[in-house]
DNA sequence: TCGCTTTTTTACCATTTGGTAAACTTACGA
DNA sequence: TCGTAAGTTTACCAAATGGTAAAAAAGCGA
């Protein structure tokens, strides 16, 4: 009876509907990230996807579904590079290899930030759940191993988890704040510059040790 | 003829003008700040104005104007910190002190700074020339005096740019950011937290001379 | 090819939203 | 206190928008 696949439980999924999902979360991204949740209308992912509105809604429940889905699926991702410290690796390796990472997402996925970052801006309404147990723990364990680095002398003292929020305002500032960046910095390689700034940045304030002025 | 103060070109504007574009422009505040342009409607704002839709269109041309007004009206307050950062004065102090002054803005204007990142997010698209005209222009002054200050050897060589970027991206990330630094950080006294965390970031970073691994 | 399911389209609908017209009320100077 | 201008409200509108019903079309296994 059910002739609807917009509540997917279970129920292996045709050739078109995997098409046509994918369609329709990469058009919704291109344009949640441009305007924001409430900015957004399903015209407008209609439009970009190739399919009409009453399609769309044949596939996914409704607008907020569309979101959801997308936020959720795409928390992952962004947190992947998190995952890949190693904890038995060099502490300064590993979280430089972090930061760049981080910067290079910046470049290679700014949409997906810029999503991010507006709806976290707005409260982050449709995600403070999935924040709680998906990226507090991994903060936390996270926040634990970087402590220990630090315990052992492996890293200049330093509160794990402002050192995070450092690291992700510094790099995510290239995507969410193009505009801005783009005004500011003309045509230069924008890249190259934030990478080498922030390789000084986090560095200088990693290492354990102290600085002593050079004549 | 003319019976609307909206286009307020020249005119004094009574006692009453003051007072209800002042109190619109607050209520617009706290909404866009909080849903962004295309989330806020003039009924919300004009609710928490404690005035009605009509009356609100009586002192602004339309909501595009409210959110232009308040945008540019808040830009100079937004950029008095950078303005007060002295040429004359002892590098290292000027840019720390800056580095504090934005993040207690931050703390205390943080729908300044959410109204910002909304606009700028999505591609600033009313604010463009207004960047262009103000904050380009001080912008490129402020990296001049800073790139002075590294060849006179009083700071560590730095890209000016780069090190802005750095300043607003940490500093206002703590207001941006506020939902998910508030899961992570849960009841703690973040602003404390993050200004120890700045002062070693950007004073290490600046400080002129090189790190020596302690035994 | 037939018959059934999946997919897509056409034609709507109710609500929200930015905005307006005009009547009504209040403030205030002469 | 009276008249005019400033300010406010009531009653609307047209467009946009999220969503639905149901018919039509396309796939596809037997």
């Amino acid at each position: 009876m059910p002739q609807s696949p917009a509540a997917q439980a279970g129920r292996k999924s045709s050739r078109i509907q995997v098409r046509n999902r994918k369609r329709i979360l990469e058009a919704a991204l291109e344009v949640f990230s441009t305007h924001g949740y409430r900015g957004a209308t399903l015209d407008q992912i209609a439009a970009e996807a190739g399919l009409s509105k009453p399609n769309i809604l044949y596939y996914f429940e409704g607008k907020e579904e569309i979101h959801v889905t997308l936020l959720n699926q795409l928390l992952d991702a962004w947190l992947a590079p998190l995952r890949a410290i190693d904890p038995q690796g060099e502490p300064l390796d590993e979280l430089m290899g972090y930061v760049h990472r981080k910067l290079d997402m910046s470049r290679d996925l700014p949409r997906e930030s810029r999503l991010f970052a507006n709806e976290i801006l707005q409260g982050a309404p449709r995600m403070v759940p999935h924040l709680d147990s998906v990226l507090k723990p991994l903060v936390d364990q996270t926040a634990a191993v970087i402590e220990g680095w630090c315990v052992q002398g492996k890293l200049a003292p330093v509160d794990p988890r402002h050192l995070l929020f450092s690291i992700w305002a510094t790099t995510q500032h290239y995507a969410d704040f193009e505009a801005q960046v783009g005004v500011l910095m003309g045509e230069v390689d924008v890249h190259t510059g934030a990478a080498a700034h922030l390789e000084a940045l986090f560095r200088r304030l990693l290492t354990p040790g102290s600085i002593v002025e050079n004549s």
